[in-house]
DNA sequence: TATTGTTATACTCTATAACTATA
DNA sequence: TATAGTTATAGAGTATAACAATA
């Protein structure tokens, strides 16, 4: 027994957490960084990062968005994007193509290689993304999306 | 109508999501990212970061706990608690104490003035909370708490 | 030897604004 | 003038390891 003590689950026993129990701040947060422990501890060697992986299942589902829209709807900033896309061009797993009708823009393709690695890797996403969420029966893990879908897509009302 | 496309809603409309739409990675980051924004958007001057407020809030709920307790149990990586705690410190919120028992550790304590902020600021910080997630009923809000606070005590199968 | 906390370093990601090239 | 994307820069946060003091 190496640990010291990174465990929720007994620190939770001790420290006294209040209202900040309820908040959804916090436990997005905190569930957000469990699961990325809990992935990356699991999975030793994924060849992409959690964010370039998403990026390249949405082109292969999007074959039509520009970066932007893909970036937006990930909620990566462009800047940030930029340079993903760049790495990825230079693994040779995306393409950037201009389209003919708006210069400005550019559309995201895989190449054959990244097409490979994106069908390759789903199955193995999939699996882990069940593993770390094992303590959830079927019926929780639905609703626990269901929920999470209906708080992102809709409180709104600051958009603008 | 200045905005120009960061509106998951509008996105999510057009573009497609697939598997992704039902990865727990994926949506724990992006509701914990879209809570924030919601928060950063509302709350022009929080005095404080939301790390911050958390660990006063956390400091005033368990006055013997020692500073590592306190990091592990918010998921603080230490170096990052030791450079929070100090900036607290130097604004004359928190007091860093060295018990007699075990003169390595360093328990935590609120100043006069950090209980103050921490007090008046406990309210705002609620009501913010229950704002960005309005979207959701009381009872869906609850079983969300719920179900998060599942997921992360529950699945430590690789903690070790 | 192990633990608590600190320091140092490098890296990832964010935030912001200025910039380009198109439109 | 506005939009798509890029570049530059500063900051927050992470990861890692080395370190000091204490146990």
């Amino acid at each position: 027994m190496l640990k010291m003590s990174s465990d929720v689950k007994d620190i939770e026993e001790e420290l006294s957490f209040g209202e900040v129990e309820h908040s959804a701040a916090f436990l997005t947060r905190l569930a957000q960084v469990t699961v990325y422990e809990r992935i990356f501890a699991r999975s030793e060697a994924l060849p992409l990062g959690l964010a370039e992986i998403t990026v390249m299942t949405l082109i292969a589902l999007n074959p039509k968005a520009r970066q932007g829209e893909i970036a937006d709807a990930l909620k990566i900033k462009w800047p940030r994007m930029t340079k993903l896309v760049r790495a990825l061009e230079e693994q040779g797993l995306v393409e950037r193509i201009v389209p003919k009708g708006d210069r400005r823009s550019v559309m995201l393709g895989l190449t054959p290689k990244g097409q490979e690695l994106t069908t390759a890797i789903r199955p193995k996403m999939e699996a882990l993304d069940q593993e770390v969420t094992a303590i959830l029966s079927p019926e929780e893990r639905e609703q626990l999306i269901e929920l999470l879908w209906k708080l992102i897509i809709g409180g709104n009302q600051d958009a603008s």
